[in-house]
DNA sequence: CTGAAAGCGCTTACAG
DNA sequence: CTGAAAGCGCTTACAG
């Protein structure tokens, strides 16, 4: 690769003036520039970002961290983030956490290394103390997002406690009584989720039954293995609340071949809003989040806090979840119609 | 940030020895080490990559520039990269190039001033042409994913005339004799799955029929807007091989809208394997692409290059695509099944 | 075993 | 308008 000292050299000038035609800074005269340039074309000529980055201390790049991008959930979040992020001539640097505490503290530590100019941490399990340590000792600009945090940082975060209680709210509404929940990877999220789920029951005044909280992991196979546990109870719920579409799909599986038939035997509904729960059979109803939007939202709060320095106060700002209702729930109806 | 500076003068030793505990070359004595590791403790000093990387040159990141993680071809592909790159200590830098030439070109040029190590390039458009030139100006290690070449880079790609071939061989073995095809975005890809699609009806008599094949754009909108065109014609066909399964199910959408009963009425094959194709209704008939092998085998032969340095031989790796039929193609079959 | 010096490829004051 | 010098945070010979 050719150096800014070779264009320097083929142009016959110093490398400030080198420079100063690359950053169009300070005055170089019309000649002089035309040189230059011909002589980066020449040479096909590209400024190292890492030398600038060393002295200019940026790196026009952030690092995002998600458990998973082969969940449906995540590109279109990373989609979100990167549209914004190249908008400003930024790149992303991609790692998967897995939902995996040591994974994120690994990553985090990575990207301190490699000097990017902000984080955005999704879904991060880390527990408050942890992350309150690192804050301090973290001159990296952060945002959380699907999670939130009592401490100084920003955060993007769905009403989760409003998800779950939408959610268990329109199955009491359908009839439905025995409500089941197929929970996430534990997490602040999945313990809000919780927290709504229980709200709906006691709003009609359904007994909350631990017997009916199941763990689960975020995938398909998860929910599915969930399901199977559900269907070995001796009482069987008429409806299961899961914590994202992929468990519901999951779950959905394991029905059918139970030969169970949605919504009539058991209705379900997932959460998330991924594009898969409309073309799965039945359609899945959900709760949609505004996935793009937040990653999108969370590169511009990191732009914030870069442009407008330390100063800033936190925002945490919460993002409203939405009943989407498919054929999953509803009483009556079936696969084959709409 | 802390220093090797501040870290030098915390412990009393010169940044040279702090360089030498860091990185375990040449003695340090002891008591003098214990002594430099307490101060990068001390002040969590975390040596910065991009000051390493300019004297070292290499960042430990590569590029990935896919069409769009958003299609669910991708994030496979992408996890495959990530985490064979992960092993070797390296981070992937993602970029979405939307099947479009000029953001294809940027990318490139960005991930080079990066100073990337290596850069995988997934499902390119670029001509040979330009490749070719490209290539000839250009020190950084690349191999193309999803892409062949004649040129002197290394690729790993589908045999995807082989893929057009089972898809159309499988349709007419059912039975289908009137066969459609809704192509991706132009690409050689796209052209050699024709190739293999107009082989199959070769074989069995068929004449080719220009008018039978649709322009779509991997989207599943492109595919219900494609099976829409085909509803419009005259004669039906009674079968559709889609060039990737998003576009099947948008054409399965259209279908369902249409009323027309899969696959009695119409049969559709898609092309990609992903795992959304298990869970619509009824479940696709597909071609499936080893994607996740693929990602961490791209990066495989990046570090190999990297290695082995310039001499070795450019490696053009073929895959084998598999048939895998599910509901949406067979003779009899419903949703409700299986 | 340890330190001073040069250099990686840039930018940024500072002279002129 | 242009160039020489210092410096960003490291590593790597080279002395000692």
């Amino acid at each position: 690769m050719a150096t800014i000292k070779d264009v320097a050299k083929f142009a016959n000038v110093s490398v400030s003036t080198v420079s100063r035609v690359l950053n169009a800074s300070g005055y170089v005269e019309k000649n002089t520039e035309e040189r230059v340039l011909a002589a980066i074309k020449q040479l096909n000529y590209k400024p190292s970002q890492i030398a600038r980055g060393l002295v200019n201390k940026q790196t026009k790049t952030f690092g995002l961290v998600l458990p998973d991008i082969t969940n449906p959930f995540f590109p279109e979040l990373a989609r979100g983030a990167e549209d914004e992020a190249r908008l400003h001539g930024y790149n992303i640097m991609l790692c998967n956490s897995d939902w995996d505490i040591e994974k994120e503290k690994m990553y985090l530590g990575i990207l301190q290394e490699k000097c990017v100019d902000g984080i955005i941490l999704v879904g991060s399990r880390l527990p408050e103390a942890y992350l309150a340590e690192m804050l301090a000792a973290f001159a990296t600009p952060l945002v959380l997002l699907d999670r939130t945090s009592s401490l100084e940082v920003h955060s993007i975060s769905i009403n989760n406690i409003l998800s779950g209680y939408l959610a268990t709210k329109h199955l009491i509404e359908q009839g439905y009584r025995s409500i089941a929940h197929i929970a996430g990877t534990p997490s602040p999220t999945v313990e809000q989720r919780l927290i709504g789920y229980k709200q709906a029951l006691a709003e009609h005044d359904i007994l909350f039954d631990e017997v009916l909280v199941f763990q689960g992991d975020y995938r398909i196979s998860g929910g599915a293995t969930a399901m199977q546990r559900i269907l070995r109870l001796r009482n069987l719920p008429d409806a299961v609340f899961c914590d994202n579409d992929l468990m519901a799909i999951g779950a959905l599986e394991a029905l059918q071949e139970a030969g169970i038939k949605l919504p009539e035997q058991m209705a379900l509904v997932g959460c998330d809003g991924i594009s898969l729960g409309k073309y799965v059979c039945p359609r899945l109803t959900t709760i949609f989040q505004p996935t793009y939007k937040m990653g999108s939202m969370a590169v511009q709060l990191l732009f914030e806090t870069i442009h407008k320095g330390e100063a800033t106060a936190f925002k945490h700002i919460e993002m409203e979840p939405v009943l989407v209702v498919r054929e999953s729930s509803p009483r009556k109806h079936n696969c084959q119609e709409q």
